[in-house]
DNA sequence: CATGAATGAGGATTCATTCAT
DNA sequence: TATGAATGAATCCTCATTCAT
């Protein structure tokens, strides 16, 4: 109640932002009017203009704050040198999954947005060589036995994202044992 | 030259329909107007309606009449006894992943278009369970060490599919070693 | 009636230009929205733009099409080389008034448009140069007495324009006498 | 700085009214939003409204206390007694040439504004009546030829309006002595 | 079969204006 | 006094769709 200007505007805009994630989530970028959004944060379409100087930019703002790469970043950057590769990779892709399933409607813009193919592209391929690195790490260390570290991330990867995106979850401890049975 | 009406029709038909496909994969299924589609195929706007309802009802016949699903079905419902497992996955995934290739026009509206979500589930689920079957069928057949051959079946998918999206393709016959090293 | 597809679109195209002068005339070229004119033509907005690529291509068209700068052209690129100047001038003079009274709309849009500047510009600038050159070869016959041709050929054209442009229209054979008192 | 409450409004009023003028002139009346008048003189849109009712108040206003009737009487109304009709005659259109030349936005403005155009035939018609019985008067007392008087005037005006106008001023000695040559 | 003129609804965006702070 | 958040109406324009020719 008692907002300043500043606090009134700033929540404003994060209103704005969630209502355009909610509503691109469910009809697509393109299908999803200015009006549709407004609506959805119980504005009129004029105010969205004080704050985005235009659909396109209130996309592209969705993506770079809302988007979930920084903490991919972080989550893969942490230093894990001491515990068993499967029990890490375990860790880290159980994270990858959380988050997907907690940001799934930024997920379905991510997918459907032609201007959110390049970022997808980046996600994945950022993901892929981090996975990769601590992967070639551990064999290095004579702790996995030798292979394509560069499929074997991407398959990971993929498999969780997929299993997100079609509604069916891989379980990734499973999935986990499958590339490295009897943790090797 | 000499074409009958109906051939003619059926003709014009296809000809609407690879225009479409173009179109969409260019600009989006929301982004492409009837007009852009019509120019491509080199006539009016109203003819595309002699031939399809409405822009909805293209999308959707697309979708059905050109999907793949039917050609991926053909691929896995082949009879492969004799050979060893990793061999015929290989092929498989091979054939899947040329399949995408072939059709990355149609992957593009696949991935974007809100109808074809469901298009995207029912492609993939039913992959899966294909190839989960064929996995189950050599594990009980002792060629196959026991694994989680659900699991299985959607990585092996996934990676191909995101690999492909991508733009990364991912190395088939790696990806087959790195799940069965040693043919197992 | 029994109109050709052509003739439809001509005569549309006329009909909007026509309603187009009218509207701008009234409201001004900012001031009259693509719905005004529509109205006045009779037909929706969007036709407009089948015929027209914007408002700004309409204005320009208008400017282009409907501008009597040729006619007036035609009008001092006559020759008089037998009849007294003053006979000459007057005839002149009436013909650009009676070219501005039957073209009010269009002056109406021209003084205002900001696209226009240049083309009023223009106009009394082509016609100051004709006059000048009669009236100077009238000097040099030895017809009018000395005097600076290039002020007195504005003075002309300027008193017959604003005449009509603020409604009261200046008596030209009274003009031209007030110039030439005497024949001369 | 130590400006008293009244002070300082007129002081933002008048600092409104040229950021008014100078976006108008730049921009043209429908041209000008309300914020880039504002910007201009450095405020916020909001504040324009507790000094002038409307967009439209703003352009009357100043319309009617820039606009340079009140200085074109004032001119006119001098009395020239004793001078010979030809050297006041060159004076009045001087200034008047010099009015024009200091108010270039207003007299954009005055061209442009739908709602200016009554001020601007109120304008050329003062002037006209003024000049014309400044001219009879000296007709009556003998020193000029006898002469249509009210073409005269209108002549005399337009002459310098349009030379300012089109950008190419016109001589206004040069002027008076092709209507007037030898002072009469 | 094929065209293209015409429509009506809706799109993104701008803007004059109000009002709580 | 001055701000700037918010509105609602209007603006230009696009588009899927229909239909007479």
């Amino acid at each position: 109640m008692a907002r300043t200007r500043r606090e009134q505007a700033e929540w404003r805009r994060e209103r704005l932002l969630d209502a355009a994630l909610r509503t691109f989530a469910g009809k697509g970028v393109d299908g999803a009017s200015v009006k549709d959004i407004a609506e959805a944060a119980g504005v009129t379409p004029g105010l969205l203009y004080r704050y985005f100087e235009s659909k396109e930019a209130l996309v592209e703002t969705l993506l770079a704050e809302r988007g979930f790469l920084p903490r991919l970043r972080e989550l893969l950057a942490a230093d894990h040198q001491e515990r068993p590769a499967t029990e890490v990779l375990t860790e880290l892709l159980g994270a990858f999954d959380r988050l997907l399933a907690d940001n799934a409607d930024l997920v379905a813009v991510f997918f459907g947005a032609t201007q959110a193919r390049a970022a997808l592209a980046e996600l994945v391929g950022e993901g892929r060589r981090l996975i990769a690195g601590f992967l070639a790490a551990r064999v290095a260390a004579g702790e996995l036995r030798p292979h394509d570290t560069a499929t074997a991330a991407t398959t990971l990867f993929a498999a969780v994202a997929i299993g997100r995106r079609t509604g069916s979850p891989v379980d990734v401890a499973g999935l986990v044992d499958l590339l490295f049975p009897h943790g090797r």
